[in-house]
Parts: C-alpha cells; sequence; structure tokens
DNA sequence: AACTATTTATAAAT
DNA sequence: TATTTATAAATAGTT
C-alpha cells in the first residue's frame, strides 16, 4: 500500500525508517483501537523505537496496563511476576515468624512468657541462664581489671612524669602533693569490692546510655 | 476496506463480531511483525477476547514479554511491580537485620560475643541476666511445688481408692501393701533439695528433649 | 474458509 | 515536518 510495494526487512535509510514508523505506528494504534472498541476487547500494544522512545495503546475497558497483564497473566498461565512475588512473600513470612520466635526467647531468658513452659524446657533455661549469668560476670570482671590495670600505669605514669619534674627543678625538699601515695583510689580495691560502683569514677557520657537499655523490655513487642 | 464501510462501534451480531475479530486480530499481528522488522523497534501486542482467549505478539528481538515490559517502565517511568517489589525487598532487608539484632542479642545473654562491649552495657547485661535467672529459678520452683501437689494428691486418691477396696473385700487383717506410708517419695523433699534431680522421676520421653536444645548453641549462627 | 468489491493504509513525492 | 497521491494491503460482506 503506496506508491511501490516494499520488502518486510530492516529500512535501512535512518531518517525513511523514522518516517515509517511513525506512520506505521499511528497505523497500528487506529487498528488496536478499533478492534477494542469492534469486538469488544482488551487490547494492550506496547511499541518501543530504538531510539529509546516508547508508545502504548491500551483499550479503554481496561483500568490500566497492569490489569491487562494481571489478565493476560491469568489467562495464558505466563507468570510475569508471581513467582517471584510468592517467593519473596513466603521469605519474608519464614523471617517474620523466625523474628517472633527470637523475641520469644529473649522474653524467655528475662523471664516473661515461661507460663506454658514444660518443666525440662524450664530445667535447660535455668541452667543455661546460669552458665551465661558465670561467664558475663566473669567477662565484667575481666573488663575491670583490664580498665584497672589501664589506670594504674596512667597514673604510674603521671606520677614519675612529676617527680622527673621535681628532680629538674630542684624541688626536693617539698613536694607539692603526694600524687599517687597519698591518694588510695578506688581502683585498688575495686575488684574486690564486686566493682559495682567502679562506674561512678569513670566520665557519665553525656546521652543516656541507650546501649545498656538494650537489655531492658521496650523493644520485644511483637511485630 | 471491504465490501461497505463499517462505523466504529461494537459489532451486535455475535458471529460477526466474533469473525471480525479473528481476521483484525491477525491484520494487527502481520502489522506488528513488520513494524518490528521494518523499523526494527520492539513490539508487544497482547489482546484478550471477550470469550476469555489471548493471544499476543512480541517482537523477536525482545527475548520474552517480560524484558519489554522491564525496558517500558525504564523508558515510560510507569510503575508495573517496582514499587511493590522495592518495598518488599525493603522488608526483608529490615526484617533480616533485625534478626540479625535479635541473634546477637541472644549470643550475648549466652555469654557470648562480648568482647566489644562497654563496661556499662556489660553491667546492665549482668544485672538484667541476672534478674532474668531470678524470675525462672522462682518460676521453676514455682513449678515444682505445683507438680508436686499434684502428685501427692494423686497419691491421697490411689490410697483412699485402694483402702474403700481394702474395707469392701474385708482384707482388714493383711493389706497387701503399705502404698503411702511406707514410700516416702522424692517429692516430699523435692523443693528443699532445690528439685534438681526430681526430672529423674518424671516419665522419660522417648524422643530427645528439643525443647531444653534451644537453649543452646545449634542455631544462633548468623543467617 | 475463499472470494472480491471496496475501503484503508501508506510509500514516495512534494 | 505535513500534505498529497498512486498504489498496496486489509477486510466487510458474500459465497
Amino acid at each position: 500500500m503506496g506508491r511501490g510495494k516494499i520488502e518486510i526487512k530492516q529500512i535501512e535509510n535512518a531518517t525513511n525508517r523514522q518516517v515509517t514508523y511513525s506512520k506505521r505506528r499511528t497505523g497500528i494504534m487506529k487498528k488496536a483501537k478499533e478492534l477494542s472498541v469492534l469486538c469488544d476487547a482488551e487490547v494492550l500494544v506496547l511499541m518501543l523505537s530504538t531510539t529509546g522512545k516508547c508508545h502504548e495503546f491500551c483499550s479503554p475497558s481496561s483500568s490500566d496496563i497492569k490489569s491487562v497483564l494481571d489478565k493476560y497473566q491469568q489467562a495464558s498461565g505466563v507468570d510475569l511476576w508471581k513467582t517471584q512475588y510468592e517467593s519473596m512473600r513466603r521469605t519474608l513470612h519464614h523471617l517474620m515468624e523466625e523474628n517472633q520466635n527470637l523475641r520469644r526467647r529473649i522474653r524467655q531468658r528475662m523471664g516473661e512468657e515461661l507460663e506454658g513452659m514444660e518443666f525440662e524446657e524450664m530445667r535447660g533455661l535455668e541452667q543455661n541462664v546460669d552458665e551465661a549469668l558465670k561467664i558475663v560476670r566473669s567477662r565484667k570482671y575481666h573488663v575491670i581489671t583490664t580498665q584497672t590495670d589501664t589506670y594504674k600505669k596512667k597514673v604510674k605514669n603521671s606520677f614519675e612524669t612529676y617527680q622527673g619534674l621535681v628532680h629538674e627543678l630542684g624541688m626536693h625538699d617539698e613536694p607539692l602533693y603526694g600524687f599517687v601515695d597519698n591518694m588510695p583510689g578506688p581502683w585498688e580495691s575495686a575488684v574486690s569490692f564486686g566493682a559495682e560502683d567502679l562506674y561512678s569514677f569513670r566520665a557519665m557520657p553525656s546521652q543516656p546510655n541507650l546501649h545498656g537499655m538494650a537489655y531492658g523490655f521496650h523493644d520485644l513487642r511483637r511485630g
């Protein structure tokens, strides 16, 4: 249909190709519209030119492209996104369940939600928490001693520096301060006292300690 | 183009409509194919008849419908599934992260992974685990006492039944068994002994106790 | 499904 | 890029 018959193969001349694309695109649009009206069919046409532009026709009877695609999937059995969606949904469900279980376990380790527990479970839990407490406690003491040692060393260094200065300045007779020997700091006895109050000697962080809060109850609600 | 011009409106006669649908459908297919070849364009045509049948054309240069739709989304900015997919992906990621944190908290409550912990966190953890242990322990004793009481009542009932039988059968002289009075069962002293060995008097379940295992280490790996 | 008169689409020219 | 026009192609109604 035209001044001459053309072979159906890619049009070499780019301008020509572009013109033909434009004309035939319009033609298909018209045909698609006519088909949808005449025969009450749902029609979707997508056209992507090599220049990256895209054009579409979607029958007005269809609410949108997605609904056409949904119906198409339904009718043809072709899977456009259902499988991936379903698999994700399953993973999500699994993760949420796991999350619930983990939260429940934490709550139980915190002494909550023990009502329905079997005696043997209870026993396992008690033993486990007991062991954990021992480990945590020993680890805490380890941290304390390390901290205390560091503190001691710092003090010792300071004292030596001080002594050096006293010596250098020839202040042999009347030292300004006794410094270490006169200051039985709390670090000497921290460990033997259980070190519960050692914290008061550390610099208090300016923000409330949120890490410590993590062992509270605030974020263990379901969900 | 035909013996007569037709108005573009739904064809009333069903047979006619069906015939026209078939003819024009073929026509559009051909046009779509020609367009894709002549102009090197990606073309997708979906047609759904009222009878539920569907027909499609997809340019051979496109690997499949999905890829055309992907490109279409890309080029047009229309969102067919990206939003929903993305939102799911985010939820998934969030849940996985949360899961990691929960697992870490459990590990920490079990005395693992304490290396990087601040002293104050450590202190919070110790106190919390300590409190939890007290609660669990008291709850365990509560379960034990309840169980013991139930046991006692059962024994008492049995004994009364036995006495009733002895009386009924006239066996006043030589009771077969002393039953309760001669059996100082472990349940009498279970609580005061700390009840650590009460379990040995319960029927052992035939399967290894997996509930108790839940407080072990086996499923806390990352993932 | 095949035919064919006619309409419609469009290739090439402008 | 849009319009024109000669011609090819599509198809409505018929068989």
